[in-house]
DNA sequence: CTGAAAGCGCTTACAG
DNA sequence: CTGAAAGCGCTTACAG
């Protein structure tokens, strides 16, 4: 059985289909008396409009489209969560991709989404680079990036303040007595590293800590990435007695690194993170970090997206900042050296 | 600069729209010549179709819905990515709606479905009771349920084998040598949650062990069920030395709410927990559990709706099997009574 | 207040 | 092998 069409309905009513359309759509051209008698048969029989048939007359499909790495990633999972409540808030739908960090899936669904016409795309913590940047312009629609670097003047951006937030993070760590702070990163050059790691710097040069290049090591953003950074500082002749990471995830994979070569946390080593993700609170211990407002970033690009869609041609760059939240993987140092 | 059109490529190429259509959609009526020639067009055109045109003449649409309770809730997320990756590579798009368990906002995203004119729809770990079951079928489009009651014999499930894991899972605690195994459920009446209480209950008795009614407390499925439930745990005269959890999340709050009150894990307490998370490897200890082949199950469900799609009358309901995971938060118990 | 007509961008019988 | 025509389900000027 079909579904019933503005046609099936205009029948029953014994109006014209256009009539149906006004009156549904809310149109105040319409009687009262007529639109109550067309809502009523609309409800009996279980209408829908197509929302293909009106985005066509339209060209509006309220639909956005939102190309994460991976929503397994619990920082994306948070950020999308954000943006389908803002969405579906304003009556508009998601479409999801994960691209896997696969240049041929960052194409097939930027296709995707230019197929189904997206009013407009965000994308979430990936590594935009020149050429993708250049794909996903050809979808012509607005677009958001979020905890992005942000290539082109075409894209809007919301991020974290990356600066601020790190250097609040390591400031924690000087005020608890640190001398000797490390830094683990992501892989090298992505935006977000370099920002956070301007933070370290900075607040370890207002301290006037001397900066030592052994303390700099890369990570990949995943607790692999970090377990196998915390090795190589741990086989420094110098060790640092507090460790600064690039992410939570690279904390925890930090933190069971030093664990297992039987260093105490925070007792021998303070580590702190960045994100705040939800296992922050479980993790052995409770680890200090930077909490990201990752919901209300996911908010904000919506609400930014549909300003940009309404033709404000004005809508800043977000920067959003960050909230130290300490628990219990940070401590005063051992021995004040 | 609006998109071009089936007809601006047929202008460009000096043929009707009919023979832009058949080339583009490889018609083998269509010489190659002509064929290829339009494709060269459409090409340097940046030529896109019309996802919304194509669905409205052939009444499907290349989407599937899938609600989920929360994408934050980490079991879901990894259930959409295999979701979201078996669904692209058959061309498929994924319109994700988070239900937030909320009656009206599931009411609305079916309505967004229907709207939108989904093929098919996966609901994942969600509470579908028997009024969302009714509110689902009236999109009249094939339904699976992901570790759901599966109320009505038009829904398709694809199950975790609850029974069984369950069952495994607390055999490992007898076999440890416990006698004394106590089970923190999810809320009372979830299919899911019977099925795993019934495991319990079943090895119990195969190991020839008296139930105690004492021994099983309800939770919520989060850290702070379980908290609370290890909370009423203690409060008993003579305490469990093992505990089976309804999930990771129960798990990871129950083992909290012990470390805080003294009580060393595994020395004085096992843990099992049901799902493997990601951060089971990173929690305090690393938790023994029962891993859930999430993205797998994510698969199949898109597998199956694709079959039901297809018009298989005789897709079978998916019964997936668990696969206990031991790591550190499980031990014999301290003295043998 | 209501209707007839055109058109959005496709696919697909029906003719040739 | 190709084209003209109809139609999918809507919206929206244009008339009345």
């Amino acid at each position: 059985m079909k579904r019933a069409s503005i046609k099936d309905i205009a029948r029953l009513a014994n109006v014209s289909h256009s009539t149906v359309s006004r009156a549904l759509s809310g149109s105040p051209l319409i009687s009262p008396e007529t639109v109550s008698r067309i809502r009523q048969i609309a409800l009996e029989s279980g209408y829908r409009p197509s929302a293909a048939a009106r985005s066509l007359v339209t060209s509006r499909t309220s639909t956005i489209g939102v190309v994460v790495t991976s929503i397994a990633d619990p920082f994306a999972a948070e950020v999308v969560l954000g943006i389908e409540d803002a969405a579906n808030e304003r009556d508009y739908s998601v479409l999801l991709a994960n691209s896997n960090a696969l240049p041929e899936r960052e194409l097939k669904v930027v296709h995707a989404f230019e197929e189904r016409r997206v009013d407009g795309i965000i994308v979430t913590s990936s590594r935009v680079g020149a050429v993708y940047a250049e794909v996903l312009s050809q979808a012509r629609v607005p677009i958001v990036l979020l905890n992005n670097q942000h290539p082109s003047e075409f894209m809007h951006s919301v991020m974290i303040d990356n600066f601020a937030a790190s250097f609040a993070a390591t400031r924690h760590l000087i005020d608890l007595g640190h001398k000797r702070i490390a830094y683990i990163g992501d892989r090298f050059g992505c935006q977000s590293d370099t920002e956070r790691c301007g933070g370290y710097r900075a607040a370890l040069e207002q301290a006037g800590l001397p900066f030592r290049p052994e303390f700099l090591v890369p990570g990949n953003g995943g607790p692999d990435g970090g377990a196998t950074a915390m090795g190589s500082l741990l086989a420094l002749p110098n060790l640092p007695t507090a460790v600064f990471c690039y992410n939570d995830m690279t904390a925890f994979g930090a933190m069971g690194a030093a664990s297992a070569r039987g260093l105490g946390i925070p007792s021998d080593l303070s580590i702190v993170g960045f994100d705040d993700l939800f296992f922050a609170q479980f993790s052995a211990p409770p680890l200090t970090t930077v909490r990201q407002p990752m919901r209300d970033m996911g908010r904000l690009a919506v609400e930014n997206l549909l300003k940009l869609l309404a033709g404000d041609s004005a809508v800043p760059n977000a920067n959003v900042p960050g909230e130290l939240i300490v628990r219990h993987s940070t401590a005063p140092p051992k021995e004040t050296n």
